[in-house]
This record gives structure tokens, C-alpha cells and sequence, in this order.
DNA sequence: TTTAGGG
DNA sequence: CCCTAAA
């Protein structure tokens, strides 16, 4: 039928019959390769189904066979696309729309992003407007054939780079294939029996497929980029029983890239041609974690967002069952689960219907109720969601997709990820909730351990520093709580080992906050200057630019264009703690009842002081010191708690008093970490590490065996190491206690000394020029001549 | 980017 | 822990 189509076509626009025929040609290609997937698909989960190790394997082939097939796909229609727009313009015609769909902007856009390299093509598909099934597909097999990789990466030793495995702030959703190609939700049997075979199984994949297979999926880095696992996360992956990760992996969703139009011809033909249906609506609603079935479950994230490490990755397991708990922020709003499938375009032509059907304004989720901005958004027209979407992200979209529009304009208000670091003027001295922000640290006191161990504390936990401000949003209430603490901001810059500010910029910093509104028009760089102001809400200053929507003027929150910052820690933390509450944090507490614009603006004003300044000043930040660190890496994610640190081994009782004291907010206390106490099992896993991997290996050890303690850095690593070393051996005088003990820091047991001691012998590396030297010596020279004398942190011969 | 080493 | 140089 693509052929009748683009016959018709042909002729209208006096294509030449090469072209025709090229086109032709392609597609009968593709669809031969379509085909073939599906026979592809077929397999692979007979396979699976057959459960046998042989046939697991051998789906790791076929499964590469199956995204370079995938891969061809895209590259055909890129190239597609590439000869059309070419034809396209050729004929200059206007007419154009029509045939291919009805929505006549639609196709100019398709027609003009046609001329997208074949990379940005195969980019596009991930990205925008697509429709779901085909997302569900293409991640899922792509994300299929890694898992193996992944598992591979993890018992072979491969060095992936645990850094950038952390950062992705991908929901993964299980899902599974069935016979006929359609994804069917994980069940929680499955799910469970996945981290069972994660256990079991993970040391019998054998086969790694080649990396470079799937290197296309990612935006740019590594190719496993999005991939990559962690211990805990890995327990989702290696599944062996039809079940898929399910990613949304931001890096896909470059905006830069988002070329949604040409995607969409694409994969709306593979949808036809895979026949991947969605699932069933009676499953989605019967089924908790159906969230996936909607358009786009997840909010599309942008580069910044992507590139910032602004949700703790590591956690994405956790995060998944989180919102496999939560459909109701995306699914029960009507957020495309009913959503008529389009298909394809060249048999559909005729459909005049949008794709995205109207929203639903109720959007009433169960239990949870919807802020009421998402209402306000839920009527606004497509244009005027997509001004505000300019407004908020600075930034155009030509997403045409209603829902897409508002979970992201929703998500870039509501994301905590984008709380400011500096410059963030609050000006209440806001109390500090002792602890809760830290419940990593070994100290503490029980109440509050067992408080942020425990499940999900109430929201109330959180608003505890407002106790009597009913008004606070828990956003809100640990906003206020972080930029009011000092440890917010010496960890969080630490974690992005930014440089500390500078006297020049401590300075610049308090006249931005003199006179934050000129500064500010002036610093950023938004190509379409709207009304950018500060207001102030009472009790902060917050950026917001004022928006035309629809006739009246609204009030958005200025989003920098510049990339974000990334959380620190405390703020995944409270977002684990309150993971359900994502979406509904930005939810005015105060009268959820009124639909009012007013409340609407209050509430982005809210949200938006929390995000808006810290890009700005960030880039100043950075600008000026020519920050040799590169925000923009995905870092060693830090915002993740380890399930272990809390254990602390019994030795936390030490650290207590040291570790989170509220200290005031002078610029020293600001600019340094603040202190982490090394508990023991920390140091065990150090010592651990060094025997395994070697001194020196401090990135290894990082990412090998300390994945579970994230807050330290490879150079804690060392640093850490260092001082053991001098525990040990610097320990000549011993001390009273039996153990090295400085006041307030851990007691290190004598044992964990003496097998530093040990290994600093034995594991300690040789500088090069020795190990040269005594590479030309034949062994048996040493067995003659003994001793080089025994230096600590040498080899002993 | 990672490591080593001084502060 | 921070900061840098060097590799």
C-alpha cells in the first residue's frame, strides 16, 4: 500500500520514476526486514519462553540481529526521507498534505525535517511525538539486546562506567512480549522472578554483543550509555523470561533532535507493520503497572534535564516500582491509554482526527488530585501549551501532542531536580530539619535513622519545619529546608565538584541578589525575552516570565535554557522518601479545590523560584572560573542512598555528633562538603576493593565494588585509602584504645589496620620506572639478592 | 578522565 | 575534603 501511496504521490508531483522505484525499492526492503523482525520477534520469545540457557543465548544474537535490523529500518527511511524532502522540494507544491495525513501542519513539518541526517532520523524516533507502541517496542527490544550486555558487563568486569549509569533519569518499565508481539505489563511474579534470575542467573551470560550495536540508540557517549546497570537496578535486567526493561531514556529525547514529524512516518508505518499493539485498555486499568500503555508515560525530558543527572538514576529500579504503584500520574488522565493508535499514515490518510484526542480535564486520579495547574493546563489549546511550554523551557517545541505538552511543562514546574543552588534567595530563615535530608549519615539519632530508613515518611515528615504553614507544599517545605541549609549547598556543589565560589563570585552572587532583576534580564540568554521578572511570593524571590496564553497573561516559571544543575542527594532522598509524591508535590495544599488561575501562578511561582535561578548563574559560575569540571558529564550520581550506609555496622555511634551538626551558615561551612563520616562498612569496602582491584584503582573500586556507596567519589576513595595508610602505619605510638581513634572520627577496628597494612605490601602499585626496571631483572635475581628496603606503600620484595 | 599528592 | 598538576 506505501506503494500505492507514493504512486499516487509519485505522479502528482511528477516524480521521476528512478525516485519512484527507489522508493519503491526501499520500502519493499523494509518491509522485508520488518518482516523478518517479526519472525525475529517470533523467536526470540520462543526462546525465552523455552527458558533454556542455550536458547537465551542464542537470543542475544538474534537479537542483535534484530536491532541491526532495526537499525536498517531507520537508516532506509532516512534515507527515505532525505530523497523525498529533496523531491518534495523540487515540486514546489503546497498541496502536499493531504495524502499523506490530514493534518496539513503535520506534513510540512514532516517534509521539512526530512532533510535530518540519518542520525538525527533514527534519534527522532525516540524522541516527541511518537507513538507509543512503537516506543514500547523499539526500547524494548533494544533494551532486550542490552540487558545481556549488561549482564555480560557485569560478570565479565567490564568497566562500565558506573558514572553515567546512574545519571539516567529513565523510568524502566518490565514488560513483557508476547507471542504476538504485543508488550504485556510485567506481572509482580515476574518482576519478583526477575530479581530472582538477576541473582541466580547473572553470572551465566556468556555472550556480550557488540556495543557498538546499539550505539545509535544513545544521543552521544557510551553506546550502554543508557544501559548501564547498577547493582541495584541490575536486578531488573537480566531477565530471561520475557521480561523487558522498559526506558525512557532521556538521552533520547534531545530536543535538539526532536523531529517528531519524521519520525512519526516511520514509525507509524512500523507500527502497521509490526502489528505491535497496545495493550489491552481492560489490562492497563486492571493492571497497576500498566503505566507504560500511555502515549508517553513518562515526561519527556530534555537535554538539561538528561544531562544533569537531575534523578537519581541509580534508583531507577526503586523508581519504577515507585510509579508502577502510581499510575495515576500518567495513565488516569486519560493520557493516551484510549488513545486511538494511529497507524499508519498511508493507509489512514483519510483520518482527519488529531492524534492526541482531547484531554480530559478532569484528569482526577484517584485519590491523589491533580494540581490544579494541570487542569489549567488540560484546557489550554495546543497552542498555548505550546507558549507555554516555550515560556517554561525557553525554548520552542513543535510537539503537537496535548498530553505530551503538559506532563512536560507539568514535569519542568514540578521537578525539584532544578532547585537553584546559590543564588536562590530565600528569605526566611528556614528551619532545618535535622537529618532529614541526610539520612545517609551514619549518625544520627534513632528517631530520626529509623525515620529516613523507614517507608515513605508522610508528607507531614517533610513539612515539619512549617509546621503551622499549611500552605507549604512538600515541595515546597524541603525546598525551603534545603536552600536554607547550609549542607545544601557545600554537598551539592561538592557532588558536582564545581569549584568553590570564588571571592569574585560570592561577590557577583550578592549583587545578582541585590539587584536580581537587572541581573537577571541580563544573564539570560533567552532568545525570546518575555517579561522576565522576579516576584516575590512573600517569602522568596523567584523568576517567572510572563506568558500570553490564550488571551490572558500568565504567569510561567522561567526555566533557564542553560542545562540545569542536577539535585544533590538530599533531594533524591526525600524524593525516594516521597517518591509518590513527584507528581503531586507541586500541589498547592492550600485549596486544591479552586481552579483559579491566580492559584495556578502562585503555584509555578512557587515551583519556578526553586529552579529558575540556578541555570543562570551556574553558567555564570562556570563561565568565569572556566570550571575545569564539566557539569554536563554524567557524574558518579551521589543522589542515591545506599541501603547500606544506614547499617553503618554499629560504628555510626561515633560519627553522630560530628556528622550532621547545623552549623551556621558562614561561606566556609558553605563551600565545603560537609563531613561524611566514613562508616565502617564503607571502609571495609574500601579495603575490600583495594585487594580486589589493586591500590590505585580508585575509579575501578569506585565503580566496581562501591556502587553501593555512592557519595563517595573515587578520589574519597583515595583520600580515604591515604589516611588508612596512615592509621596503620603512622600509628607508631600506639594509642590508648587499641585502635587509632581521633576524636570523632570511627573507630577503625585493628583488624580492617592490619589488612591495609597488608595490602598497602602487597596490592600497593609500583611507579612505572620501577616496574620497568625490574621487568628487565630476571626473577631469579630476586630470589638472590633480597630486600629493597620495605617502604609502606611499596612493594616488599 | 583519572591519579597522585599537597593543603 | 579541596585543589591541581600530570598523565
Amino acid at each position: 500500500m506505501e506503494g500505492d501511496v507514493f504512486s499516487g504521490f509519485g505522479e502528482r508531483h511528477n516524480m521521476d520514476g528512478k525516485l519512484l522505484q527507489s522508493f519503491q525499492k526501499s520500502f519493499v526492503d523494509v518491509q522485508d526486514i520488518l518482516d523478518q523482525n517479526r519472525l525475529l520477534i517470533n523467536e526470540i520469545n520462543q526462546n525465552h519462553e523455552s527458558k533454556q540457557p542455550d536458547n537465551l543465548g542464542r537470543n542475544v544474537g538474534l537479537i542483535k540481529e534484530l536491532n541491526n535490523n532495526i537499525r536498517r529500518v531507520a537508516s532506509l527511511y532516512g534515507d527515505l526521507s532525505h530523497s523525498f524532502a529533496r523531491s518534495m522540494d523540487a515540486s514546489s507544491e503546497g498541496e502536499s498534505s493531504g495524502t499523506l495525513k490530514s493534518d496539513g501542519k503535520a506534513n510540512q513539518k514532516r517534509f521539512r525535517s526530512a532533510s535530518l541526517s540519518g542520525e538525527n532520523f533514527e534519534l527522532g524516533i525516540f524522541s516527541g511525538k511518537l507513538s507509543d507502541t512503537l516506543v514500547t517496542v523499539f526500547s524494548a527490544v533494544f533494551d532486550y539486546g542490552e540487558m545481556f550486555q549488561d549482564a555480560v558487563a557485569h560478570t565479565s568486569g567490564a568497566s562500565l562506567s558506573s558514572e553515567n549509569q546512574i545519571e539516567n533519569p529513565v523510568v524502566y518499565k518490565l514488560v513483557r512480549v508476547a507471542q504476538d508481539g504485543r508488550l504485556v505489563p510485567a506481572t509482580d511474579e515476574e518482576m519478583l522472578e526477575v530479581k530472582d534470575l538477576v541473582e541466580n542467573n547473572e553470572n551465566d551470560m556468556s555472550v556480550v554483543p557488540d556495543p557498538g550495536q546499539y550505539e545509535y540508540i544513545t544521543n552521544e557517549g557510551s553506546p550502554s550509555q543508557f544501559l548501564q546497570l547498577d547493582s541495584l537496578e541490575g536486578s531488573v535486567t537480566i531477565t530471561p523470561k520475557h521480561i523487558i526493561r522498559f526506558p525512557y531514556p532521556t538521552q533520547l529525547l534531545n530536543p535538539g533532535l526532536f523531529q517528531s514529524e519524521t519520525a512519526e512516518a516511520y514509525t507509524d508505518n512500523l507500527n502497521s507493520r509490526l502489528e505491535v499493539c497496545p495493550p489491552p485498555l481492560e489490562l492497563l486499568q486492571s493492571k497497576e503497572e500498566l503505566v507504560y500503555g500511555s502515549q508517553m508515560p513518562f515526561p519527556l525530558l530534555d537535554t538539561n534535564y538528561h544531562s544533569s543527572n537531575e534523578l537519581p538514576g541509580d534508583e531507577e529500579f526503586v523508581l519504577s516500582e515507585v510509579l508502577l504503584q502510581e499510575p495515576v500520574c500518567f495513565s488516569s488522565d486519560g493520557c493516551g491509554i484510549d488513545q486511538p493508535m494511529d497507524v499508519s499514515p498511508y493507509s489512514n490518510a483519510a483520518g482527519g482526527s488529531p492524534k492526541a484526542p482531547a484531554v480530559s480535564t478532569t484528569a482526577s486520579s484517584p485519590g491523589a488530585s491533580r494540581d490544579t495547574e494541570e487542569i489549567c493546563l488540560g484546557n489550554l489549546s495546543i497552542k498555548a501549551l505550546q507558549d507555554t511550554f516555550r515560556a517554561t523551557f525557553g525554548r520552542e517545541t513543535t510537539c503537537k501532542d496535548k498530553l505530551w505538552l503538559q506532563r512536560k511543562i507539568k514535569m519542568g514546574r514540578v521537578n525539584p531536580c532544578v532547585i537553584p543552588t546559590t543564588s536562590q534567595t530565600v528569605n526566611d530563615n528556614k528551619l532545618i530539619l535535622g537529618g532529614q535530608d541526610n539520612c545517609n549519615d551514619t549518625s544520627v539519632d534513632e528517631g530520626r535513622a529509623s525515620n529516613c530508613k523507614g517507608t515513605p515518611s508522610s508528607p507531614n515528615d517533610f513539612v515539619k519545619g512549617h509546621p503551622n504553614d499549611f500552605e507549604y507544599s512538600p515541595v515546597e517545605a524541603f525546598v525551603d529546608h534545603y536552600s536554607g541549609n547550609e549542607d545544601f549547598e557545600g554537598e551539592y556543589r561538592s557532588a558536582k565538584r564545581v569549584r568553590k565560589a570564588t571571592r569574585r563570585y560570592i561577590e557577583e552572587i550578592s549583587k545578582v541578589d541585590d539587584e536580581k532583576q537587572e541581573s537577571k534580564e541580563s544573564l539570560i540568554p533567552s532568545k525570546d525575552e518575555r517579561s522576565i521578572s522576579t516576584v516575590s511570593s512573600g517569602r522568596r524571590v523567584v523568576v517567572t516570565r510572563m506568558v500570553s496564553l490564550g488571551g490572558s497573561i500568565i504567569q510561567v516559571p522561567y526555566v533557564s535554557h542553560v542545562r540545569r544543575s542536577r539535585p544533590r542527594e538530599n533531594i533524591m532522598a526525600l524524593g525516594e522518601f516521597h517518591s509518590k509524591s513527584w507528581e503531586v508535590k507541586a500541589m498547592p495544599e492550600e485549596s486544591n479545590l479552586s481552579v483559579s488561575q491566580s492559584q495556578l501562578n502562585s503555584d509555578v511561582k512557587r515551583v519556578s523560584g526553586v529552579k529558575s535561578v540556578s541555570g543562570p548563574d551556574q553558567k555564570k559560575l562556570t563561565t568565569h572560573r572556566q570550571s575545569y569540571k564539566d557539569h554536563s558529564k554524567p557524574e558518579v550520581d551521589e543522589d542515591i542512598m545506599e541501603p547500606e550506609y544506614m547499617d553503618s555496622s554499629g560504628d555510626s555511634s561515633d560519627d553522630s555528633s560530628y556528622n550532621r551538626v547545623d552549623r551556621p551558615v558562614t561561606q566556609s561551612a558553605m563551600r565545603r562538603k560537609h563531613h561524611r563520616a566514613w562508616c565502617l562498612s564503607e571502609v571495609k569496602n574500601l579495603v575490600e576493593g583495594v585487594s580486589k582491584y589493586g591500590v590505585g584503582k580508585w575509579s575501578v573500586i569506585k565503580r566496581l565494588s562501591y556502587s553501593s556507596f555512592p557519595h563517595r567519589t573515587p578520589v574519597d576513595l583515595k583520600d580515604k585509602w591515604r589516611n588508612l595508610l596512615k592509621a596503620c602505619f603512622a600509628r607508631a605510638p600506639l594509642n590508648k584504645m587499641g585502635s587509632m581513634r581521633k576524636y570523632g572520627s570511627m573507630a577503625i577496628p585493628s583488624e580492617v589496620l592490619s589488612e591495609v597494612r597488608e595490602l598497602a605490601q602487597k596490592k600497593s602499585h609500583v611507579s612505572p620506572a620501577r616496574k620497568a626496571r625490574m621487568a628487565l631483572i630476571p626473577k631469579v635475581a630476586f630470589v638472590v639478592k633480597p630486600a629493597y628496603k620495605p617502604v609502606y606503600g611499596t612493594t616488599v620484595f
